[in-house]
DNA sequence: CGCGTTTTGATACAGTCGTATCGGTACGAC
DNA sequence: GTCGTACCGATACGACTGTATCAAAACGCG
């Protein structure tokens, strides 16, 4: 009676790895990824460690399920903005796309913690560097799409290597979101917006 | 016999704290800021528990004055590439500038790492994040000294607004460092110096 | 209903953490 | 020399950590 699997169960499962996983967002965002503690996890998910333990083998595979959940969360993000014939011009949807970074709310904020928890520990630990690597390869893709859209459309400035815009954009985009993750909740954001308007120029020529 | 403090004792702990941040800086590099510990600190810089404890009042204050010595340390390093009249162009100062924190050797890498893992703690700790704050604002007064040589000598990209290049150059310089700290160690970087021609390009005109 | 199988949550375990404590030791003053 | 003080390193403490274990409950199925 077990050689199919029982098809609730899984959905179930699969549910609660959500709820794990937005459980340890909220930890990471408030305390850090040091903070994150297997007991605090399930207590914060309303489960028990023994559930938890259940769906998870170790921390480590806590960790990382959590980490590719905030990958997928951001990549859709960045998704919502579609550059092409039928949607935002590039120039509009690259400061848009940037502007969405910035900390404008809790949420927000929340997220940037986190992502600058992850890259941290993917910065000691290669499990953590090849998922935020695969994400890389990912965005070089999508870039190089709308790169090429730009240039057809005589959207990008002349002179400059559309690659190198594209590697120029990749360090920024790491640069700004990680930047914000540790300004204070009041903190006046004019600099980055008058950064972003810089970066968008230069791009867009 | 003690109203005055003993000299040579005072020196004896400067060197001390000296050490006691090497160690700090190792182990981090090797496994992040969660892997510090008051006994492994202790044991990396050869002193025994209760050296360090005497010397810094607790864990935090240990951290503290680690982040303390790795600002000092990069500051300086910016510190050596002097533009001016007298010295380097603004364009190629720029360029070696940007370079040089490219990881080309363990030391970078490690203090990328560093970096990485302090970035992270600022994101919850707001006495780290003031330290971080208080370099930007030193980083910001270079960097208004620096552009407004550059403008004087009409190296600066025409048509841009100087604070907002110099705030895009702080970002980009965060996410080219933090970017560092998670590529493997035979990553090609290419794609970050293609960026670094560009920014420098995108600035300079 | 009753049985077999899973799932559950509590608890145990061995280890590490930051910090406090404390007897021994070295050293300067007289 | 002897005293007093400041420093030293070891060790103790309680609170955590991740993980393993296990009786009890819940469930599906004949």
């Amino acid at each position: 009676m077990c050689q199919n699997e029982r098809v609730p169960k899984v959905v179930d499962r699969e549910t609660r790895r959500g709820q794990v996983a937005e459980a340890i967002h909220r930890i990471a965002a408030r305390d850090g990824l040091e903070g994150v503690s297997v007991r605090l996890v399930a207590a914060e998910a309303g489960l028990s460690v023994g559930a938890v333990q259940r769906e998870f083998a170790s921390k480590d595979e806590l960790l990382r399920f959590a980490l590719a959940a905030s990958v997928d969360e951001v990549f859709a993000r960045f998704g919502r903005f579609r550059i092409g014939p039928e949607g935002l011009t590039f120039t509009e949807g690259l400061r848009q796309v940037l502007l969405d970074l910035l900390p404008t709310d809790e949420r927000r904020r929340a997220q940037a913690r986190i992502w600058a928890a992850f890259y941290a520990r993917a910065a000691v630990d290669p499990g953590f560097a090849d998922v935020l690597a695969e994400l890389d390869v990912r965005t070089r893709e999508h870039l190089r799409r709308a790169f090429e859209y730009a240039r057809e459309q005589g959207g990008l400035a002349p002179g400059h290597d559309p690659a190198a815009l594209a590697e120029l954009l990749i360090v920024f985009v790491d640069g700004l979101w990680l930047t914000c993750a540790r300004l204070p909740e009041d903190a006046d954001l004019a600099p980055q917006q008058a950064a972003i308007e810089s970066v968008v120029r230069a791009i867009t020529g």
